[in-house]
DNA sequence: TTGTTTGCAAATACTTTGCATATGC
DNA sequence: GCATATGCAAAGTATTTGCAAACAA
């Protein structure tokens, strides 16, 4: 999907959930979708900040959220904070830099079919999985 | 490896490392492999403090840090904060609870050999990879 | 108009740092 | 004895909350 079409749907989205779509959550989700960089929220509110500047840093943080319980946002799984997201939702996993915090995309079918073991499925009913790799990058091991 | 062991294990590493086996750090170790429940450095504060009073809250969280790098304890994967640690090195994986935070280990095969892709291989010396899910328990589930 | 959302400010939660004292080796 | 580790306090960073004003529907 294309980001003219994400937008789209993303309006919809908010127009079926009975959520207002106002100029700060419009100006948001284009910031979140339009970076690979798995964005904190002061990254985030830096950047839309530039095309609107009276915007708060807790609106950022709370439209955020709501993104996540909408369902058109990711909080990126990982150690600590501050919290990271991401608005690319099609299937994928991460491999995070454990120097410079930096989060890559992985697209890899073999991940994509894991199995649910019997017992978690009975526990739980499974929002997502993901696999999610640590390691160091080419540019911080030749820091070293 | 049992408990024993594992004690036996740490006092070793602490040693060929230079680390100073301090109580602080054996008690520590010791509530850290004693429970399963990924605890946050406030609970295991907690639990120390029963049977060792004067411990600060610093030192708990300095020791558990220290205790990552020295590979001996790894911090859980998640969103946000607090940090979560366990003591337990064995391969496995985990199932987080969305509403609840509850973390869950999850023993299974097919997620012990996973392929790394050959361009993450490329750029990333891997430490870790783990399959991780979200959801919801059965107590989350019921409380509705 | 009406309930939701925003921006601000203050409060809280979590983590890190600096330093004097204590302690393992 | 000496370098490391601890405990305390303070500072720093991240997140959440309460509320009046603004605004989308």
């Amino acid at each position: 999907m294309n980001q003219e079409q994400k937008i789209v749907q993303f309006k919809e989205r908010c127009k079926a959930r009975g959520i207002k779509l106002t100029p700060q959550r419009l100006i948001i989700y284009e910031g979140l979708i339009h970076t690979s960089e798995h964005p904190t929220v002061d990254m985030l509110y830096a950047q839309v900040q530039k095309t609107f500047p009276t915007i708060s840093l807790d609106t950022v943080h709370r439209t955020l959220m709501t993104f996540c319980e909408l369902g058109v946002a990711y909080m990126v799984e990982g150690t600590g904070s501050p919290k990271r997201f991401e608005g690319n939702l099609d299937t994928h996993h991460h491999v995070r830099c454990v120097k410079c915090s930096k989060i890559f995309d992985i697209y890899h079918e073999e991940y994509n079919h894991l199995s649910i073991p019997a017992d978690v499925q009975k526990e739980f009913q499974i929002l997502k999985k993901t696999v999610h790799m640590e390691g160091i990058c080419r540019a911080c091991r030749q820091k070293t």
